[in-house]
DNA sequence: CCTAAAATAGACCATTGGTCGGTTATTAGT
DNA sequence: ACTAATAACCGACCAATGGTCTATTTTAGG
């Protein structure tokens, strides 16, 4: 690696701590570069500005979640089961819960929706393929696979961003994942599984 | 009206207009007071900040919209008809088309964001209160009838949110609302007539 | 070694949201 | 009508911020 590529990805793996620290918006450039021991020219001959650098750690941040989500896509599990890692792969692990309050924070509905939006690109592919296999094996019954599960992920993204779910937030959250699929009552409840 | 009152919703008028035409980010307290022909110290003196301000001119908004909801479920119309009415006045406008574009800027974000959760808070009791009638008179069959409105909601808002939503967007949206609120098929197919 | 390119430095800038002390207009009490 | 208090208003000023620009040092290749 060269040392510019190594400067760079340096430069990224402080401001993803720091962005997840303390926030986007709270986070200014001169932090970053005083973090970094580099003047204010350097971060600039590496990226074009403050909002382009949030774009390619929220690109990295997710990367790694698509790895997950393929790992778990093509492993043995049963379809039920892949989708529930799939969506469990796409969440905040339960140790950095906090990113959640952080990411809700007003400063940071940028970086959220950014989130939200390459996230929802990545994984829309991989969880169709995942129900697919599920249609194919008469576990589901639906059509026009990818609006659905672009719908799913919506709903879902939505019920964690909520501080405090309710057992009939998740119970609906099922019901409604159910009938979306055209699978019977109670294929997907073990979803309740990681609704703490 | 004291003259202070007046100023005040002079100010959110204005203010209004401008962050619907440029932006929330786009529009500085410089260039509000100079629309209004005003100081600094004034605008301070009216409101305690620039995100407060857009808090107010954001209730005023809901506000409106939530009398539109209020006019549709105290009329005659059908159930369904009230649910389509009642998202409809929750949707801008046709001539107000722009204002999603504008809205989905990334510098709007947090406009946008206030909006969405404000407008919840006060459209959920009333969707609910609709979709209870429904129960009622047994065109559908659910329980947990807030959380599944606000499911609607979402999933309505990301629809509208969508720069072009297809067609197979609209079926599925549509198929997924009737299955939600536990309605025979065809049901809501009247949605239609708002789905451009 | 020498030179071109890459990497780094940091002074400087414009804009922005917000503060503050002071001034003018309005109102109420006598 | 006079005055005191309060409301309304002014604009200079401030600190922070994202970003630019030119100059200097490092690095790598011939």
């Amino acid at each position: 690696m060269k040392k510019g590529e190594k400067r760079r990805s340096e430069l990224l793996g402080i401001a993803y701590k720091m962005f997840l620290a303390q926030g986007y918006e709270n986070t200014s450039v001169d932090e970053i570069i005083k973090a970094a021991g580099i003047a204010k020219g350097t971060f600039y001959y590496y990226f074009n500005s403050k909002e382009q650098m949030l774009e390619e750690v929220i690109e990295g941040m997710i990367a790694e979640e698509a790895e997950a989500a393929k790992r778990v896509l093509g492993s043995q599990l049963s379809v039920p089961q892949k989708i529930l890692g799939i969506i469990a792969a796409v969440r905040p692990a339960q140790d950095e819960q906090h990113i959640k309050e952080v990411l809700n924070r007003p400063e940071n509905v940028l970086m959220h929706k950014k989130i939200g939006e390459h996230l929802f690109n990545v994984i829309v592919p991989l969880l169709s393929r995942a129900v697919e296999e599920g249609v194919q094996c008469g576990l589901f019954d639906c059509d026009h696979i990818p609006e659905r599960v672009r719908m799913l992920l919506v709903l879902s993204s939505e019920l964690f961003d909520k501080a405090d779910f309710t057992a009939a937030d998740a119970d609906v959250f099922i019901d409604v994942m159910e009938k979306l699929l055209g699978a019977a009552p109670g294929t997907m409840g073990l979803i309740h599984t990681i609704l703490q």
